[in-house]
DNA sequence: CGATAACGTGCATACGTATGAACAAGGAGG
DNA sequence: CCTCCTTGTTCATACGTATGCACGTTATCG
């Protein structure tokens, strides 16, 4: 079996209350005592159990991450440094990666085995949030928000939106299409707002035959593609959902023998690293990743650590247009 | 506070030791009982603590996995089959991002939160195998194996390396060159050995100026490719280390402005699903990467289970080379 | 009808850690 | 010389669940 303390407080000669205190560095113990029990525990290999510790202490010091699908290529940029941020507070990462926030995820969020949450991927009808809510586990929303009032990190995907449709107008764009995310999620539905919107004040229709709707997944570009340029007139300019969407439209150009930017302006959002590969070479939105995975790390850390207990706060970070090399003026223009 | 079995017990009008009894099914239990019992529990939101059970059971059902970086495209598709068969053996999974596998690893894995761990990403000269066998926590090796005797479900990395060299031979190539794997990985070393091996064999010679060592890294491939094409004579194949350098490597291409295949053949390794995209259409060694999972998962509940106490197991998936479009015979063939 | 078995439930306790309170030992001050 | 404080340690117990064992009840059989 296990080493536990009461082995270290056999072999150090004291209780095990001491070899507790000794080894979370309470003042009250002794030097000579703290010697005499480090170096038991060294010799024991003695490990403090999680669970007895997370009983006693009615807290795990570990946080979870909600994301859906790692193998889309965003999350384990957001991953990265929430791990590092939650570490540097004295928190461990635990990462659940539910496909769907199925039934029973608010159970096993609730089991106790973590003090507070980060929502990565929240659709705005899951139920999940208030269920969280309900059973008083704080929870933080990353990236995408819900309509159940939290803490919340997000890009401000209006503007972002907005910046891509007055981009594509300016370079004299006048048939332009979408594909936009699902419209349960926050980032999707703001980024179709403020394009919508933009597009509407300079006075450009965006024709339904135009546009569509799909899970920010490669496939959805790539199967997208061939459907809106079947269209006539056909677009000359595409803003898709997020970078993911736009290389699945860039690799569906490839494939069509369509030339980017010659005849297609792609746009994504994000701009993930893959993005600047020179084989796709993407124009698209910047935000910073790493800085929101940051502060939704301190933001859940403040909540379960009680540093803060005010009204829910909504951090929104600027996007910024980033020019590469499949954003041109069209052909007809 | 959270609620309780003693509150569920209370409510139900039975004693706790009856609560858990019941939720957990045990058959002493009256249908009458178990039906008061889940009732309660359902208007409490009672959610049994993980800490209390694990503390009572010493066992967390939880497994640890344990890979470096999520943002290398590799390691999401060992994840997620790994998720599910673990959970369908009854297990969770929690998913370790150690950088390295730095000092004080093994005290984290070892602190009971975790009943056996997947290493996917073992290195040869790494310690920390060693040391979870000195303090007994059962793993399993999988994709890389390590010195320690343990579990492992690997490919045949050497039969994989000669089908490549053997294929590279058939179709004229003379000048071969490329790029592997760290030294230290079980799967970059017998890579290259089988490569070496086999092209010996054939009586043809592998330059040191046409060979590279580096991390599985994009970055790898793509610096790689203008050191290796600046030899004289340049290389007219190249065989790379796994997918995502060789996907570097045709990145690099792009920029060069080197035709591939025609003038260039690139090869890589494991098939994941990015190689097959119309952008890179990389011709690539398959093997089962869902099956590897799968297979890890069993080994380590059998392990933690005590199904299985006997010696190591060494699982190896035999590898199948996949003809796509970066392959071809050379020019001065 | 009494002995016995089968069934259902409660009691006591273990798991490993943390912590308030009690306590022992020693030193300072009156 | 007694009191009071300081310092370092131990005692007792809590945390929430699971489980061996004892116990009570009812059905079963001789």
């Amino acid at each position: 079996m296990g080493i536990t303390s009461r082995d270290v407080a056999r072999l150090a000669g004291v209780s095990q209350p001491t070899v507790s205190r000794a080894l979370r560095g309470d003042p009250r113990v002794s030097d000579e005592t703290v010697r005499r029990v480090r170096q038991a525990a060294e010799a024991l290999n003695y490990v403090p159990s999680e669970a007895g510790r997370s009983l006693s202490t009615r807290s795990s010091h570990r946080i979870g991450v909600l994301v859906s699908d790692l193998t889309n290529p965003f999350y384990p940029h957001l991953v990265g440094p929430l791990h590092d941020e939650l570490e540097a507070h004295g928190y461990r990462m635990m990462l659940f990666t539910e496909r769907s926030e199925a039934m029973g995820a608010a159970e096993r969020l609730t089991d106790h085995s973590i003090d507070g949450l980060v929502l990565a991927t929240s659709t705005l009808d899951s139920a999940l949030p208030a269920e969280l809510q309900r059973r008083e586990l704080p929870f933080v929303y990353l990236n995408r928000e819900g309509t159940t009032p939290a803490d919340a990190v997000v890009v401000d995907n209006r503007l972002g939106g907005e910046q891509v449709a007055n981009q594509l107008v300016a370079s004299g764009h006048r048939h332009i299409g979408g594909i936009f995310g699902p419209d349960n999620t926050s980032t999707g539905r703001d980024r179709e707002l403020g394009f919508r919107q933009a597009l509407a004040d300079a006075g450009i229709a965006l024709r339904p035959a135009h546009t569509k709707h799909g899970p920010f997944e490669f496939e959805t570009g790539r199967t997208a593609l061939p459907e809106l340029l079947a269209a006539d007139p056909a677009p000359t300019a595409l803003f898709c959902g997020n970078d993911v969407v736009a290389i699945g439209v860039l690799d569906a150009a490839r494939r069509l023998g369509v030339q980017v930017p010659a005849e297609l302006t792609v746009i994504g959002f994000d701009d993930i690293p893959m993005a600047a590969w020179t084989s796709f070479e993407l124009s698209t939105v910047r935000h910073d990743l790493h800085e929101m995975a940051r502060t939704a790390a301190r933001l859940v850390v403040e909540r379960v650590s009680g540093t803060y207990t005010g009204e829910p706060r909504r951090i929104v970070l600027s996007p910024r247009f980033i020019e590469r090399q499949t954003h041109a003026t069209p052909l007809d223009g």
